[in-house]
DNA sequence: ATAAGATAATACTAACGAGTAATATATGGT
DNA sequence: ACCATATATTACTCGTTAGTATTATCTTAT
């Protein structure tokens, strides 16, 4: 009696992936603890013990969420490393490249970078080994004499951060830019400056 | 009978700012939604009830702390604004100045500054401001034909919020860096770029 | 056809945390 | 000396929400 029970043609993966895909909705929009299992399973059609056969707590969604964003920012930062011994002439091409990656990954993942770049605790984590990396190429690159040597790359790391994690905010998630532009255009400030006419 | 009733020597004022204080530092390490009333009246050797004497909910303490950094934030940065026809050369120190100013507000008010400029959902909104302001500062100099026109000044300003927010949370905060140091590199890049060996 | 395992629902518990009613003690002006 | 007011406490309520015990139905391999 009653209506209890498994439903025709209920497909496991597909709950679990649906529920991993609302709950990124939600945590994205509203933030860890705003964010209620209760509407995540009623926006998805299941009950909250249906939630809890997929998922070991809120928390581990949450984790899971976050490590998705963790590892496909990691992936893309180690792969483009540059390789020594690289012309001259083509690195600002290599660096706007490789920013590039990174903002066409933010924006093809909106929601996940939402709660793994700006929402999270774990964000500063995140943030801190994206500018250590940034930092290390930065220095690779003094030594082949490429920028002046007299600055802070531990500094300058943290605000090419500073002004990727704005800039994904402001005009990257809006549509008001696209990857490449906004790239383009931070190497181009950064490499020359506001005061320079050079060319 | 009991223990119940005022306390000798107790002043509302002094309960008062004391509870602002602790909530600062709480909302500050923890958030708004992990901090809790009971917590803060306990550090602050009152109990609940006196907590709601002197404020109207948790919503409206923390709208205070945040009101308060607001407008501390906002009278700087009317201030800071630059009155036309300044001489050339000065231009860089007095950039110099206006971002030290916000630094050391920063430094001296580290706890309602992590709730407005870094965990509130009004965060956001006053960082829009902010990049606001200093876009229109931007433009005015370039007018007067200090900067590149080229460049997009909304972008560049949202650039230095993203810039200014990393690097109070990395430098400024841990005591790394000095308020004038900060604000000088900046400038300097932002100015010269990284490639410039121009002087 | 049937048992085993997978997928799901109903109806609950348990805890936590914001906010309050009722009551008591100190202080300061008259 | 006394009362009005400010300051505080004890001991609650009440809603919210994460998580669960139990039971039911579907699917698939044999």
């Amino acid at each position: 009696m009653g209506k209890r029970g498994r439903k025709k043609g209920a497909s496991g993966e597909q709950s679990r992936a649906l529920l991993l895909s609302i709950a990124a909705e939600e945590f994205a929009n509203k933030g860890y603890y705003q964010t209620k299992v209760s509407t995540i399973v009623q926006r998805a059609g299941v009950t909250q013990p249906t939630f809890y056969l997929y998922f070991k707590s809120k928390e581990a969604i949450y984790q899971e969420l976050m490590d998705s964003f963790s590892k496909g920012l990691f992936d893309l930062t180690s792969k483009s490393r540059l390789e020594p011994g690289i012309d001259f002439n083509s690195l600002p091409l290599r660096i706007t490249k490789g920013l590039t990656g990174i903002f066409t990954f933010f924006s093809e993942n909106q929601n996940v970078t939402r709660i793994g770049f700006f929402n999270s605790l774990e964000a500063e984590v995140i943030k801190k080994q994206l500018a250590l990396q940034i930092r290390d190429n930065l220095i690779s690159e003094v030594k082949n004499g490429y920028f002046q040597t007299d600055m802070d790359m531990g500094l300058i790391a943290e605000i090419l951060v500073g002004t990727i994690e704005r800039l994904t905010l402001t005009k990257l998630f809006p549509g008001i830019k696209e990857p490449e532009e906004i790239a383009s255009e931070i190497v181009h400030l950064f490499l020359n400056g506001m005061l320079s006419k050079r060319e």
